[in-house]
DNA sequence: ACATAAATAGACCGGTAGTCTAAATCCCGA
DNA sequence: TCGGGATTTAGACTACCGGTCTATTTATGT
């Protein structure tokens, strides 16, 4: 914190006085650079019509568009690295965090409308590790980038979305399951 | 780290003699805990015959026998809890995370080399995400678990094992997926 | 113009992980 | 058994952290 406000030549009792402390100023920075994402979920009218395969190339979409956003503003990408490893930064963001949750809950409600999500397990448990599986394949392209080439990068990414998609099926399509 | 000390009445000087700073401190504590389940990637000789329905029925076994014994080990949970919430934890850790990383990898290959698990994406990804999943569903368990019967939790849980299984099959047994 | 309220700077506080010194203890050859 | 160098130990001390408190300045309404 003292690094923070001798950074930005902020004094403490101007900064107190805004913010109740270090994570309420965490959690209103990342508020604001979340806003041009703030809408991610939004699902169109027509998505009455859809059938499965509409569902995953939209939500496809929303995920390329996620990580677009990741990719070009580092600050960002810097602050949800922070949100991910630092229990003090949830407990702080926890209202995000479920408004994030809620939003990846509608999202998955759609896919249920449509047929394309499972509906055996509670949407709680699937929008939590979906949100988690989403921060694991990222981090883990974040970690290896280095070492792909770009056309490498761009073909595994397209193959990643099925580690998201495949736990979102219904049992029924998976082949040679358990009992 | 003073509480710590008191708490064992402990002095400074004899514990900075033995252990470097307090994260070597929770990583020896850690690796201790940890031993009754190092071996929990061992893959049976017998396993060169299997088919993919004993290899997933194995490790729903494995995950299984680590669920019963982070229940049973509360102190060990703990510092599991703490390593996952606890940045400063996985780097102090980060040996252990590996290894533990290595193991799901070797687990994974058995289940490559029997044709349950998929082999279009890197195995170090596989590992990685399976790793973060199956913390996933652990911590969104311990969280819901008073407000689940000890019927339905039994019931979830061997339901949750799909969500495992899913992302690790090989794509072409994926009804309706992407283009 | 004055009184009251809001905003601000920065000294200060309790608590943290980690260091340093000096004393105690161990160990081993004479 | 003694002596002296090396190891081990206790705990005072340091630097730094997030957060509070007070005194001063600045704004506002009458």
């Amino acid at each position: 914190m003292n690094r923070i406000l001798a950074d930005a030549s902020e004094s403490k009792g101007r900064t107190y006085h805004y913010f109740a402390d270090k994570g309420e100023l965490f959690r209103a920075t990342l508020e604001r650079r979340l806003e041009p994402i703030t809408d991610f979920h939004a699902i169109p009218d027509e998505a009455r019509g859809w059938g499965a395969g509409e569902f995953w190339a939209r939500l496809g979409s929303v995920c390329d568009r996620l990580t677009r956003v990741l990719q070009d503003d580092m600050q960002l990408a810097s602050l949800m690295r922070t949100l991910h490893e630092e229990r003090a930064a949830q407990a702080a963001c926890a209202d995000l965090l479920d408004a994030l949750r809620k939003g990846i809950g509608s999202l998955l409600t759609a896919g249920q409308a449509v047929g394309a999500v499972r509906g055996d397990l509670p949407l709680a448990l699937l929008s939590a590790i979906t949100l988690d599986l989403v921060v694991a394949v990222d981090r883990w392209f974040a970690l290896n980038a280095a070492t792909l080439s770009a056309d490498e990068e761009a073909d595994l990414s397209r193959r990643a979305f099925t580690l998201l998609m495949a736990p979102l099926l219904p049992p029924h399509s998976l082949k040679g399951s358990l009992p």
